[in-house]
DNA sequence: AAACAGGCCTAAA
DNA sequence: TTTAGGCCTGTT
């Protein structure tokens, strides 16, 4: 995976802004960004570039470009922050080729899962914000993407540190635990959270407390225990659990089943899938099944 | 207008 | 260990 800022004196885009090319494989921006993974990105529309998308994420603005898919154009940043931050988050580090070829060795060259890696073999698995992502899906429970943006861009909006972007907008970052937990559960109710407003705010007291150790997280290999460490938070749990496992902290083998997994699970493996055989990525599995059932069902 | 939306909690078997 | 209702709110 190759980075490279365009050559010196180049380095800002005909708009003004400074931005990094990175040469990759199969890789669809579009895919990645509408597959449901995340919650703070949108497609720019009309952009000079095929497909483009902006969102915030660890407290800056960015956008995502892309013109074909062996290369994508990261926006409005420093090649710093592309090395420290957006390589990372954009899946742009992580041997995708690999995965690709233990999941059709594990699953065949037919069926359906084979069907699913080639209609979504574009989605990156993002390692968003795990704070974030925790937040994110437990206001994704009982509720439809839609809202779940509209609420997670109130929230920010209203508690997340303003963002002075290059187009003279400004937007949010994605509120501190702190800042949660000073707003009180009350004022996310305001938010539009519903029920989900004291779970949240449990999450935010459970971090302020040191009772959530992201690190250790982020550190453990044992899948189980993480879950059940997330599941402390309440109003968390399995399939919430394994969204933040997988899109929060890069767990690839994190595998959440939500109604739609639950819907492909049953419709096309009545016999059960044996997920072992997808390891150590079943959680790029699952996601591949996700986008092609709900494709199928003409969702996306 | 009843049902549904990328679930989870609590109570009860 | 599994199952039945209820839950904020917006949309269809």
């Amino acid at each position: 995976m190759s980075a490279k800022m365009a050559a010196a004196g180049l380095s800002r885009d005909p708009m003004g802004l400074p931005y990094v090319i990175v040469k990759t494989e199969n890789y669809s921006v579009a895919q990645t960004f509408e597959c449901g993974q995340c919650f703070r990105f949108g497609r720019v529309s009309p952009s000079p570039y095929q497909v483009e998308y902006e969102g915030v994420a660890f407290g800056k603005y960015i956008r995502v470009a892309q013109n074909h898919p062996g290369e994508v154009i990261v926006r409005n940043t420093s090649l710093s922050d592309y090395e420290a931050i957006w390589k990372r988050y954009l899946g742009l580090d992580t041997d995708w080729g690999a995965v690709g070829r233990r999941l059709a060795e594990g699953c065949g060259p037919a069926g359906v899962l084979a069907a699913a890696a080639r209609a979504a073999g574009g989605i990156r698995i993002l390692r968003q914000d795990p704070w974030e992502t925790l937040c994110s899906f437990i206001i994704s429970q009982n509720n439809n993407i839609p809202r779940i943006k509209k609420i997670v861009e109130a929230l920010s909006g209203r508690l997340g540190a303003p963002i002075l972007c290059p187009d003279g907008v400004t937007r949010h970052a994605f509120p501190t635990d702190r800042a949660i937990l000073a707003a009180g559960a009350g004022a996310l109710r305001a938010l539009g959270l519903g029920y989900r407003a004291e779970y949240v705010y449990d999450a935010a007291r459970l971090c302020a407390e040191g009772q959530l150790d992201f690190r250790a997280i982020a550190e453990s290999d044992d899948l189980a225990a993480c879950a059940a460490a997330l599941r402390r938070v309440k109003g968390v749990g399995p399939k919430v659990a394994a969204c933040v496992l997988l899109f929060g902290f890069g767990k690839l083998d994190a595998f959440p089943v939500d109604v739609w997994v639950r819907r492909a699970l049953s419709r096309y493996f009545p016999a059960g899938l044996d997920l072992s055989r997808l390891s150590p990525y079943a959680g790029v599995a699952q996601q591949y099944l996700f986008y092609y059932i709900r494709s199928v069902e003409g969702r996306v």
